[in-house]
DNA sequence: CGATAATGATCTATTGATAGCTCATATAGA
DNA sequence: TCTATATGAGCTATCAATAGATCATTATCG
């Protein structure tokens, strides 16, 4: 009698992330977690406010790259971890000048025959 | 006949964002939407150099807080969007002292019985 | 020192995001 | 103007992340 053996692979959508991203992530993430102890803010408390639970929030602080970005930005806010804007009111008017800015740009981007632009 | 009515509540759970959250990922979001037309890359090629689907690179686009910051970072750094770091060569330096600093700071944050810290 | 509380790790059910399409529309370039 | 294509929107199946627990360990304060 014979076998047919059959491998199913996983549709795993293994993720790679560049180093950049890694670092970036994870001093940020840091810097999260100094700040909320500065705040003398316990994790409880934090993900309390930030409307998260305390796993997203130990997550959050290890800086895995599977969070979601609005949790991470709002805890950032909570305890005063700036982005890169220096100032919070300037984020309206700064979003106004990138849609300006945005629709003086061609609404599409047409590839030419020849690549022109690899200045990265 | 009398009926009895039960309602189930869902348990959806909607998050809800802070204006800086939501105003601070819009401009992120045009960033890089600007930045990926300046580079002439399509949303197809871009979303392939960063290994995810055109469908997110869209809501990435769109600064819907949903997405997971990986995928974001990662897309920020192939158009050239800085976050908040001039150098990607100072990240790891900057990424030791802040787990240094870290390790300066008390393990737990112990809760006093009368509020002390209330200062935001 | 002892007690209490914070943290980190892990588990499961459920929710929600992603991949991968399709289709309609708009637009750049010939 | 005409044509090829980039974009935006919407859909579904699948998979990953989250919420919400528990438990062990550690650290702080009385």
């Amino acid at each position: 009698m014979t076998y047919k053996w059959i491998i199913i692979m996983p549709k795993s959508t293994i993720r790679t992330y560049s180093r950049y991203t890694r670092e970036a992530l994870s001093l940020f993430a840091h810097l999260i977690k100094i700040a909320r102890k500065k705040k003398k803010l316990t994790t409880k408390e934090l993900s309390d406010r930030a409307g998260i639970s305390r796993g997203l929030l130990q997550r959050i602080e290890k800086g895995e790259p599977g969070s979601e970005i609005g949790a991470f930005f709002e805890v950032a806010r909570i305890v005063g971890v700036q982005l890169f804007t220096p100032d919070e009111n300037m984020l309206s008017s700064l979003n106004v000048s990138a849609e300006e800015k945005l629709s003086l740009l061609p609404k599409t981007v047409r590839r030419k025959v020849k690549k022109v632009d690899d200045d990265f």
